[in-house]
DNA sequence: CAATCATTGTACCGATCAGTACAATGATAA
DNA sequence: TTATCATTGTACTGATCGGTACAATGATTG
C-alpha cells in the first residue's frame, strides 16, 4: 500500500503542526505520526529538512494573505476591502482558536531563522492597510498609525483569546477595531 | 572554587533564557552554559526540573506585575496609575526588545502546561485596568472593552516591534494607546 | 515487455535531550 | 576540632533529536 502525496498537500498539514507546537516543539517524529507520512517522503519533498518545511509553510501563509487580504486592500474599494479584512481574518484564525504562525515565530529565536520573511509579512500588511486607509480619506500619518494599531491589535487579540481560552475575546476585539476604523474613516 | 547561588538569584536569569528561546527551545545545556551553573545546582533548587523552573519564572513575573502594575491600578489614583502603567510597561519590556513570557507561552502547546497561570495573569491585568478605568469615569462596558483593548494592544505591539525589529514601533504603539485612553477618560 | 524515475518505509547515525547518581566541596555550628 | 548539611561539578542513563542511506515499490514511458 502506498499513498501518494504531493508537496502542496503536505504544506497545510505542516502549517497546522508548526502552529500548535512552534518551531522547536515540532519534531520530525510528531510530523510523521500526525500526517502519517514517513521520513523518506518528507525529506524527498523538503531536502532542506525542518527549516525548509517551515519556510514552505511561511511562504504558503504569505501567499494566502497576499491574495486574500493585501491585494484587495491595495486595489479594491477601500472601505469594502477593510470590511472584508475583518471577516476574512476572523475566519482564517478561526475566531482565535488558530494562532498567527508568523507572529509566533517572531517572538522566540525562530525569528533569527526567518527574519526576512517575518518582517516582510508585517510590512506588507501594514503598507496595504495604510494604502486603503488613505484612499478612504485618512492623512498619511493618521493612516500609518491606524494601520499599525490594527495589525498589532489583531496579533494581541490572538494572544489574549488563547491565554483566556475564550474565542469571544477575539471576535469582540476585531469588532472593536472595526468600529474604531469606521469612526476615523468617516 | 565554588560560587554560591540562591534560588532567587537564578530565577531572573532563567526568565531571560525562556524569553529568548521559548519553553521548548530552552535546553538544560543552554541554561548551564549561559548561567554558568551545573546541573547539580539546578536540580537542587528545582527538583521538578524544567517545568518547575518555568513555573518559578512565571510566578516571579506575575509577582512583579501584581506589585508594580495591578495593585496601583486597583488602589491608587486611577489616572496616575494608568499613566504609570504605560511607562512601567515600556521600561519592563525594554521598549519592545524584551517579549512577554506569558504571552509567548500562550501561543504554543506550552499553554497546556501553564494554562491556569497564564489565564490568571491576563484576567487580573484586565480586571485591574477595568477597575481603574471605571474610577476614572468609564461605564462598566466601556471600561471592559478598553481594558481588553489595552492589554491586547500591548501584546500585539510586542509581536510587531519584534517582527519589524524596530523598537520605535513599540513606544509609538504605547503612545497611541495612552492617547486613546486619555480621550475616553475625559 | 523493459527501463526509468518519483515516491515510500525502515533501519540507522552521531548528537543532544531531560533527568539521576553521587562523591567532593565548603559553610555552619556544636 | 568534628559533625552536619547545603551546594556543587561531573559522569552517566535511556530516550529522542534532526538527518542520511538505501532498498523496495509503483507509476510512467519507451
Amino acid at each position: 500500500m502506498k499513498t501518494v502525496y504531493e508537496r502542496a498537500d503536505i504544506v497545510p498539514l505542516l502549517a497546522e503542526i508548526f502552529r500548535e507546537l512552534g518551531y522547536e516543539g515540532t519534531s520530525l517524529s510528531r510530523i510523521t505520526e500526525r500526517i502519517g507520512i514517513g521520513k523518506g517522503s518528507l525529506y524527498h519533498f523538503f531536502p532542506g529538512g525542518k527549516q525548509e518545511m517551515a519556510g514552505a509553510v511561511l511562504a504558503d501563509v504569505d501567499g494566502w494573505f497576499e491574495h486574500a487580504i493585501y491585494q484587495p486592500l491595495r486595489k479594491d474599494d477601500a472601505r469594502e476591502a477593510i470590511a472584508a479584512m475583518w471577516t476574512n481574518v476572523n475566519d482564517y484564525f478561526r475566531s482565535g482558536r488558530r494562532i498567527c504562525l508568523v507572529g509566533a515565530f517572531a517572538l522566540d529565536e525562530t525569528r533569527e531563522r526567518f527574519s526576512a520573511e517575518i518582517g516582510d509579512y508585517f510590512i506588507r500588511w501594514i503598507d496595504a492597510l495604510r494604502s486603503a486607509l488613505m484612499r478612504a480619506g485618512c492623512s498619511e500619518g493618521e493612516a500609518q498609525t491606524l494601520a499599525e494599531e490594527g495589525v498589532a491589535g489583531i496579533q494581541g487579540a490572538l494572544v489574549l483569546s488563547r491565554a483566556l481560552d475564550d474565542r469571544m475575546v477575539f471576535t469582540r476585539s476585531l469588532d472593536t477595531l472595526a468600529k474604531r476604523f469606521d469612526s476615523v474613516m468617516r
